[in-house]
DNA sequence: TATCCCATGTAAGTAGTTACATGATTAC
DNA sequence: GTAATCATGTAACTACTTACATGGGATA
């Protein structure tokens, strides 16, 4: 059996705190998340198989009308593998981003088009920026524990700061986009009223 | 049978020339690249579906001791289905990157190894910088498809653009990570020696 | 002597998505 | 009355990866 980079997204959110895996899907769909997505049909077969491996384990908690709530806890044996796991290198990600294959069409399409869609994408992802930046205005209300590398806000603190520079890029490229296509339309306009 | 975000990278590419699978493997792979990637065992099957679809055509050349080769080309009905796929919209990518949630887990694990592997990450980043900063300058050479959003030039501009904003921006997080653990790494030594 | 380049594919496996199932409670 | 919240899961499907197959010629 192997241990997938899911099972060290959610090993990575145990080490923190206890969660059942209702929350664990919670917390990654949440503005900081992570850099990873998750359904809870993914998620609760996923937790059941770290459980067979002794790397997690969980508590039921009866409830009124609901089902079992399931409290999962980070074991030992889950830390020293999780610890080992974070520093052990790997190859760069493949990137897979549609917008940019959409992009790479953009020469054939329609300008007016394709400047809503861009537009589209600059809001969201200046939106998602600027979720980022009010977590971070949270993060520097308490400093100390932001240059104590032992402590899981400093790690949080960087992962926030890639979010931070990514929707920031990604925003940026998308506005430059559109004014490259506004004034495309707008040349091919006034060269069309000319003739 | 649906098409896939494969078929439309390789629509794009056959799009502004013909090409066989193997040369479409070896573009996207190629430094500008694309946002995307594939192997051989997928490319060849998808592109036997597009053929069957009516979207691409080809033109077997026999070889002297090699397999036949096939000539991909884009039909009428693969052009018009690009075009319109091209502004259609989408949701924002769900980012899954392995380093980030290494990077939540920095706190229990040992920052000289930490500081190695997001220094390795800087490297490779930035190299891939260098790369897209060498297309750059051989695209300004001739500026005037730049400015015309009808040409496959002014496409691929737009995703090289992505490609600057995205290795630079995590290039920088690599080495700001680096130089925190720096940090970390030089107080937790002169605090140990002073004891 | 070994590895890369050319050129095509098949087969098996894995990680992820979509759809389905249950059911009471609260908010719009 | 419609949707969201809480809470768990199964089943079927799709996209992508890894391993295997062929085989001659050029490069290190």
């Amino acid at each position: 059996m192997t241990v997938t980079t899911l099972d060290y997204v959610l090993l990575g959110l145990l080490a923190v705190k206890s969660y059942t895996g209702y929350d664990l899907g919670r917390v990654m769909r949440s503005p900081i998340s992570f850099f990873w997505e998750a359904r809870y049909s993914q998620i609760y077969p996923e937790l059941s198989k770290l459980e067979t491996q002794g790397l997690v384990t969980y508590q039921a908690v009866a409830q009124h009308e609901l089902p079992d709530k399931k409290i999962y806890t980070i074991t030992e044996a889950g830390r020293a593998l999780l610890r080992t796991w974070a520093v052990e290198p790997i190859e760069p990600p493949v990137i897979r981003d549609e917008l940019v294959i959409k992009a790479y069409s953009l020469w054939m399409a329609d300008p007016e088009s394709a400047r809503d869609l861009f537009h589209y994408h600059e809001q969201y992802h200046f939106s998602k920026l600027q979720q980022y930046e009010e977590v971070q205005r949270r993060l520097e209300e308490s400093p100390e524990d932001l240059n104590d590398p032992t402590s899981p806000v400093f790690a949080q603190y960087i992962i926030l700061q890639r979010g931070l520079g990514f929707e920031r890029e990604y925003a940026a490229w998308c506005q430059w986009v559109v004014a490259r296509l506004e004034q495309a339309i707008q040349l091919s306009s006034s060269a069309s009223a000319d003739s």
